[in-house]
DNA sequence: TCTGGGGTCCTAGGACCC
DNA sequence: TCTGGGGTCCTAGGACCC
């Protein structure tokens, strides 16, 4: 068996540039929430010296003679567009799960090169012609050597945008080459480490014993290791199955004032509960946090959680945000500016095997409580996100949630809102 | 002035129990 | 005077990913 992984290139990019051709070929980057930093760099953008995480204000004083195109993030159009890239996936493979917002895992049969080559040319031309999204694509037989692959294809024109390592001695040529701070479950930090130790490529790890790797590192380390030689050591449902779900934002501006916390933490809980329907689970656990701005050392700092334990596992909007509310109301703190609040649900299990506590089990109010949210939840769907939501989620002066974060240079969403759609008579 | 968001896993150390 | 030992659970912190 074979893995292919199929990675959209620059993602956030790509999708603007579907609708902003002119910026193809030019330096593009795409911004964080509250346009906070760069998330996103087009090719040009990277070669200009553009680094990943770089503070929007640095960039004008970086790169003062560049002309850089801007975008704020737009997560309901990359949403749109992965969605239309998944589906394409999902009709050339019988076996495949999406890895994150941009990357998707397939399984692929005893193939012979010429056919695995094939197969990954046509698809990168199939979603090219379908979205107008690039993909890289890598093949071979662990996922952290697919993931080696996909850096050659991104890095190497040659391959044509596919690269399969499916002999030993593709792997060990791959391996002298890769550096190895590109190895996937090599990080920033294991990197330096192993670079201290004058182990430069993922060569240089793999022809240490076993042993030493794990007296040097741990358990994960050892799978890395593993998998770079051949074996297969990651299994799919490390990677499936979520077990906390949070929703969190850095505010535009600090605040003293449990006031004007309660909506954010209402509309925080509301998605999170949104999120616990749409894959069919319910959460037990209900926690919210506060931080202050580690940026301002002049100023207290403090991380204040709380959290609710329910007795009965729920996934509805209302139940959540109450306790969310409770939450807020004990772990605020007088005296502090805080910049960032998150809501926070774990203890999730699948909706239809509720452990139900008799104390608090009504079937009559439970199904329609369930009725209810399923409603809604259409009607969101339809007519735009906050067309219905609890008072408590109401921001003061009319914003609404996506106003209520900074997004000065965002795009339209011609792919989800009608406003934006030219309407055909 | 301005510094992202959403996840997972492992490990060490403390609390607690018998 | 002398200060057990093993197991489990929880939490915080640190590492990783995109």
């Amino acid at each position: 068996m074979f893995y292919a992984i199929v990675d959209c290139d620059n993602c956030y990019v790509s999708c603007e540039r579907v609708f902003h051709p002119e910026l193809k070929n030019k330096p593009v980057v795409v911004l964080s929430n509250n346009d906070g930093c760069v998330v996103a760099r087009s090719k040009e953008a990277k070669q200009l010296g553009v680094k990943a995480g770089t503070p929007f204000f640095q960039l004008e004083r970086l790169f003062p003679k560049q002309e850089i195109a801007v975008f704020s993030s737009n997560y309901e159009l990359y949403g749109d567009m992965t969605a239309r890239v998944m589906s394409i996936i999902r009709r050339h493979t019988d076996y495949f799960f999406r890895y994150s917002i941009d990357e998707a895992f397939c399984h692929l049969n005893e193939m012979r090169f010429s056919e695995l080559k094939a197969w990954g040319e046509r698809l990168h031309k199939e979603v090219e012609r379908g979205t107008g999204i690039p993909v890289s694509i890598g093949i071979a037989r662990t996922k952290t050597l697919a993931k080696a692959a996909t850096w050659f294809a991104k890095h190497y024109a040659g391959y044509r945008h596919c690269c399969v390592i499916d002999t030993e001695e593709k792997r060990e040529k791959a391996l002298r080459v890769l550096p190895i701070d590109e190895v996937w479950g090599i990080g920033r930090r294991y990197a330096k480490k192993l670079q201290a130790m004058n182990l430069k490529t993922a060569a240089d790890l793999t022809s240490y014993s076993e042993g030493w790797v794990q007296s040097m590192f741990n358990i994960n380390m050892q799978r890395t290791w593993n998998e770079l030689r051949g074996i297969d050591s990651v299994p799919d449902e490390k990677m499936t199955a979520k077990k906390s779900i949070c929703v969190s934002r850095s505010l535009a501006e600090m605040t003293n004032d449990l006031n004007a916390l309660r909506p954010h933490i209402a509309n925080y809980a509301a998605r999170c509960a949104e999120k616990l329907r749409r894959q069919q689970t319910a959460a037990s656990v209900v926690s919210v946090f506060l931080y202050t701005n580690p940026f301002r050392e002049d100023l207290q700092q403090t991380f204040d959680t709380r959290e609710i334990t329910l007795l009965t596992p729920t996934s509805d909007t209302a139940r959540i945000v109450s306790a969310a509310k409770e939450c807020l109301r004990k772990a605020f703190k007088h005296g502090y500016y805080y910049k960032k609040v998150g809501v926070v649900v774990t203890g999730i299990v699948a909706q239809n095997s509720l452990q139900t506590n008799f104390v608090d089990y009504d079937a009559a109010h439970f199904s329609k409580i369930k009725r209810l949210n399923q409603v809604v939840d259409k009607m969101n769907k339809l007519y735009g996100r906050e067309t219905v939501t609890l008072a408590a989620q109401q921001y003061p002066k009319k914003q609404s949630f996506a106003d209520a974060i900074r997004h000065e240079y965002r795009s339209k969403n011609p792919t989800t809102r009608w406003s934006d759609i030219i309407i055909l008579k």
